[in-house]
DNA sequence: TTAAAATATTCCCTTGACGGAATATACCAC
DNA sequence: GTGGTATATTCCGTCAAGGGAATATTTTAA
């Protein structure tokens, strides 16, 4: 992994906030969009492209697609996902889209693999 | 300091070697050019960039221009420019430029402000 | 089979990044 | 002044990035 694709990931508050969520685990892209408030389109642009960078994977699970960051993670994108929230340098938005994932992780039924459970009404769209 | 626009001066492989460069000390653009063997032009354009990211600063001192990081440095570039040339997960032409850089600084006689000194024949053009 | 949900892709447009070549500017030596 | 060195800018071309709107694809539900 060339270390530059890591920081083209970064350079984009977007994609920053997607990668801030993968890095507590796997998430389907409709969580993605209730957790950060942003159109499908968008979050679907900045997904791809992080894929061609090859900062993510994404999975077909039944109805949805469920995104990680691609293993095996390097080195300079864990310490950066480990600055970027924290406490003095970090963004409160940051540690907030965690705390609305953790929510929402908890009041819907996930399986172990993240992917919402059960498959229909589980979803981040029953509300 | 947004975080956005560290990663967008780090996303570009002689934006991070010109970084490099700088984390050890002020350097003006010819000893850049010698050391990182390019143009005059490109390097110019990189250094235009990164100004008006506001990671560097520059300053004319007699017939050069010094380039410094803009302090007060940012964590996250403080990290990384220590992450980019690590022996784990670094870079060795970041390492080999850090050679070179102290090479040239011994060889020419330099004031304390890494100024080119004497004025004129001391510079990276004295060959 | 039809409808709806989740996701991806395409088209159009605007802006920005990057290279190469040429030119311009600032400073110094003489 | 002239000339030379160091640096910046401009012009031109290409290509990538990013937004908005519309549409396509995959899958499930009924």
């Amino acid at each position: 992994m060339k270390a530059e694709h890591i920081y083209k990931g970064l350079s984009e508050p977007d994609r920053i906030r997607i990668l801030n969520l993968l890095s507590e685990g796997p998430l389907c892209g409709c969580f993605m969009q209730e957790i950060m408030d942003m159109g499908q389109v968008k979050i679907s642009k900045q997904l791809a492209y992080l894929r061609k960078l090859g900062l993510v994977t994404s999975a077909r699970e039944a109805n949805w697609v469920v995104y990680r960051l691609a293993g095996p993670i390097d080195p300079i994108l864990v310490e950066n996902l480990k600055i970027i929230r924290g406490q003095e340098a970090g963004d409160s938005e940051l540690r907030l889209d965690l705390s609305k994932r953790q929510e929402m992780m908890t009041r819907v039924a996930c399986n172990e693999k993240a992917a919402p459970e059960p498959v229909r009404k589980g979803c981040c769209c029953e509300k």
